[in-house]
DNA sequence: CCATTTTGCTAAAACGCTTGATCAAACTTT
DNA sequence: AAAGTTTGATCAAGCGTTTTAGCAAAATGG
């Protein structure tokens, strides 16, 4: 029988398991009333600044050394169960923290709620339903002020029925459903002002590869297109339309396409698609944007600015929406009974653009 | 004076802002006793569904279709109070919501939180200190579970003082401080999978492009290199190992050192840089992975999947860091007393190595 | 049929805080 | 100096739950 020294450290490395320590009780504001010999009343009152209260000087020192010493913290629970309502918003996505593509909607609520002084609180449903509707109970049970409900990419959608028991901004979607509030990004804007990047380089006969699947992106963008030639006076030409599966495979496929069109410039439904139409210009000789500008469109960073040249696109505005859905469910910002807010998608020049040399 | 018509639709598009119905006050249990004609008490056992509770299973039923009938949810405030405890759990992030890269770890938390009944409370701080430690201020007063501090890149950190007030655990960072649980990936033996990928191929002349700038990263995967490098036998050359910035320019950019070195292949620090390479290895006419094979390191997905080969990698688990932490604060999954628990890094093939050819 | 146990349910305290009503003491007015 | 006012602080109710102790009625045992 082998015996074992107890005391000793554990041998070989096989590391001792972490003792964790036992946490005191929170401290409660009856316990900092009992130090500084005051009611908790007036600890509230001190605590929370009000200036209609009347406490002197001398006893709110009193009352913040005791905090101080005590080092206590208020309990928001109990806080909110007297005042009924939260410092929560709730964030229900379908994929946004998963696709690098969003993430920026949590960063942007986030920020905004923070900066008039509510938390977050995120779930993750990755579209499925069941969880969707756990998530917006659980939500609803904590009492949050509202709720954004976004997707990670501009749709219709429906709104889950227990969504209605709480104020609620669809974000990066919409939806029929009268008096739903929504901010949607402006891809028609977006879409006019990728062409007008070609346009005011001198670029006339400017292809657009648009996308196959069927989507509030693909009939915006393709109109800001049509709209921004015929500002200029550019008849449109249905012939530099092409369409193709919105990856870098549809963009790398396109490209034979695209060639036999003929034009100077390209104008992709997305950076991916760009990001795929420079391996195949490439393998065809071609420089970019010597012999042919492209823009893309999202500005998805990782592959825009570091493609090679960094490519001239169009920004989803990401933080933008999730920051605009905060401040409409706040009632900061006035929603349209009609349709969804729209917003602006800026542009972002980088290099893959040169003015058109003279003929 | 022009005067308007009121109750007409208001003109040219210009919408009417939307108008916003009053939300009736959320349903109490008292509300639902009354309507059941039973105890406040009563309504609570079987919300809870106690199992010692003796409750008739009439009674039940009656509870249950006055909960139905009225809509009523519990109030989490209230049930917190009580129990000491809310189901919250805080993420503190210093831009992890902000970066593509570690928004998984979001995600992971997120998920395993959930399975345990636990919420995530998240808080992006883009590295202020300031706003950071309100935030853990916020979580404590909402008396979290537990808080999972994480930074985007893996590296070393200061616990920040308010953290110690309640059950913490670092993610992808560490600290020296006594008693700080931390889960890291396993840089040693990514660098390791990394080499090996490159090693089972028949490559032998293996040459690596670290970062320039001091990180675990750095250290760890150099070392990884090293030991697969050891375990086939082949004698480390340090003229193999060169250094550059860790991005798409510094790869670019070390093009023309590495092909000095003569190397069948060729291990990234990351995939910013491979992606990089890529780009030189193009300009001198080399193909991958017929002239050379690459692997990279993070698998970021967008750049990775969609380089042209698809880049071989090692992933950076942060979907799993993310999950390893919440079970490790929640003491689900033990830590070590002595060093961070690390997480191991999955190898990713794809295309850009290829057996070499015998010579 | 009385004593005991079991069943079904309720009363009430507690959780930590906010807030309107009160109150005693110290000042001002007339 | 009596009446009124201001100041500084407290009392106590209430927010929506959970939970323990307890009680009456029904069931069981002898």
């Amino acid at each position: 029988m082998i015996s074992q020294e107890n005391n000793s450290v554990t041998p070989l490395g096989a590391a001792a398991p972490l003792e964790r320590p036992r946490r005191p009780q929170p401290v409660t504001l009856r316990q900092v009333a009992e130090a500084a010999g005051v009611s908790t009343a007036t600890v509230s009152l001190v605590v929370n600044k009000k200036k209609a209260a009347r406490i002197s000087e001398e006893t709110r020192k009193r009352v913040r050394d005791a905090i101080r010493d005590l080092g206590y913290r208020p309990n928001a629970m109990a806080q909110t169960l007297v005042s009924g309502s939260s410092r929560f918003i709730g964030l229900v996505a379908d994929a946004i923290a998963t696709t690098p593509f969003a993430g920026q909607i949590i960063h942007g609520a986030q920020d905004e709620a923070w900066k008039h002084g509510y938390a977050l609180l995120i779930a993750n449903t990755e579209g499925n339903r069941e969880l969707e509707t756990d998530a917006i109970a659980m939500m609803l049970e904590y009492k949050v002020r509202g709720i954004l409900y976004s997707t990670w990419f501009h749709r219709a959608t429906n709104v889950p029925a227990p969504l209605r028991e709480s104020d609620f901004v669809l974000v990066n979607c919409f939806s029929a459903e009268p008096g739903a509030r929504a901010v949607v990004p402006d891809e028609i804007q977006g879409g006019r002002s990728a062409t007008e990047i070609l346009l005011k380089h001198g670029h006339r006969r400017i292809a657009f590869i648009n996308a196959t699947i069927p989507a509030p992106a693909k009939d915006g963008r393709l109109q800001g297109y049509k709209e921004a030639l015929e500002a200029e006076g550019i008849p449109f030409d249905s012939n530099l339309v092409l369409e193709a599966f919105p990856d870098q495979e549809g963009g790398y496929g396109a490209t034979e396409e695209l060639l036999k069109r003929d034009a100077t410039a390209v104008y992709c439904y997305n950076d991916r698609m760009a990001m795929g139409l420079y391996d195949g210009l490439r393998e065809h000789g071609l420089a970019i944007p010597d012999d042919i500008a492209v823009v893309g469109f999202d500005n998805q960073e990782v592959i825009a600015a570091h493609l090679r040249p960094p490519l001239s696109t169009v920004s989803l505005p990401h933080y933008e929406l999730g920051a605009a859905g905060v401040r409409m469910l706040l009632g900061l910002e006035e929603a349209q009974a009609t349709a969804p807010t729209k917003i602006h998608c800026p542009t972002v020049e980088r290099n893959s653009v040169r003015a058109l040399a003279p003929a």
